[in-house]
DNA sequence: AACGGTCTCAACCGCGGATGG
DNA sequence: CCCATCCGCGGTTGAGACCGT
């Protein structure tokens, strides 16, 4: 047995609003307010509509200082920020962004932001990438010009069994993750030149410990040297999926929160995240069965993301995220 | 001008959680 | 503790606007 509907459909008008019911559900409020029950609201307020829709028309589209028009750039940003950490929560994202309601934004991610934000990271050599967060900042990173030189397919997962990997959205399985989150407008530190790829270690997709995510967030591009050998000095991009992005703005969220206040530079280290199958939090706080940081580059000691902070000493920064190429919910 | 495809966004739907009797 | 009711949220829909041919 279902639920019961919240109203009588037949008895109810439905549909767009006209001016008049506006101005009808715009006096009585501005009078009454709602009286604490929206169920019986349309009555009291003289509307023939059902209390859910007066909730809703109210909420989104008449209460005052409502922004309608076009995002800015740091509404923009904002967004990208908190959808990263948090996912798909509209209502918190709302929270942050004055004037905008949860149902603008979850459809300006829908229409706007989520094609911007797959644009830029399938047309890396565009010019005028959509996505300031995904892109290489510096003039200096140097991009292959043809990602070509190893057939793209045999770095994809996707595109060679692209029915076997699941889309469900990796931060939906993540929600959850609070550890400052909410406090957190923006993380995104545009001084990073960012270089996200995926390949596996050895150049073949058998490899059974899954594929190398890697994310360069070194402050010159050569400090890539010894990452290089480590893909035995081949590169290739690819399309990431959003998931995957997400995965990196994520990650890179906790550690910039991490290394708040530290000036200095970092050693390079690598963070190896292979069989949590997709567990976040595992991986952040690294209680995972092979989740851990080394730093120093050459496994010297073990940490987490949490800990990374405490690790910190003279060098750069090369993150690398060992993961399978899929996950789980 | 006509048509068809795509996009936008207001509105709807149904679920889970909160609340109160 | 149970149950009914309501609220708030996120996913989805579809009418109308827009765009390309």
């Amino acid at each position: 047995m279902g639920r019961a509907p919240c109203c009588d459909k037949t008895k109810v008008k439905r549909g767009p609003w006209s001016p008049e019911e506006d101005s009808k559900l715009r006096d009585y409020i501005e009078k009454y307010g709602n009286g604490g029950n929206w169920i019986s609201f349309p009555l009291k307020a003289g509307l023939r509509r059902c209390g859910k829709s007066c909730r809703l028309r109210w909420l989104n589209y008449l209460r005052p200082n409502i922004k309608h028009g076009d995002f800015s750039e740091e509404e923009d940003r904002i967004i990208f920020s908190l959808f990263a950490a948090i996912g798909s929560r509209w209502s918190i994202i709302a929270a942050h962004l004055p004037g905008r309601t949860d149902n603008d934004i979850k459809n300006y991610w829908n229409t706007k932001l989520r094609k911007k934000l797959l644009s830029s990271s399938s047309d890396s050599s565009s010019s005028a990438m959509a996505s300031p967060y995904l892109n290489p900042i510096s003039q200096d990173v140097k991009r292959p010009t043809s990602p070509t030189t190893i057939p793209s397919s045999s770095y994809n997962p996707y595109a060679e069994n692209p029915n076997q990997y699941p889309t469900k959205s990796l931060i939906s399985s993540i929600n959850g993750f609070e550890a400052g989150d909410k406090q957190i407008i923006s993380y995104i530190n545009p001084n990073y030149p960012q270089d996200l790829y995926l390949s596996d270690s050895n150049n073949n997709t058998s490899n059974a410990n899954g594929f190398l995510l890697n994310h360069n967030m070194c402050d010159q591009y050569n400090n890539h040297t010894s990452f290089s050998s480590d893909v035995n000095g081949i590169r290739s991009e690819i399309m990431m999926k959003q998931e995957e992005i997400m995965m990196m703005m994520m990650i890179d969220h906790h550690i910039d929160q991490r290394t708040k206040g530290y000036n200095g530079e970092f050693t390079q280290g690598y963070y190896n995240y292979y069989n949590g199958h997709g567990d976040l939090k595992q991986m952040i706080s690294g209680t995972g069965t092979n989740s851990n940081i080394n730093m120093g580059g050459s496994g010297s000691s073990s940490s987490s993301i949490s800990n990374l902070a405490e690790n910190k000493s003279s060098g750069s920064l090369l993150l690398e995220y060992k993961c399978l190429p899929y996950f789980y919910s």
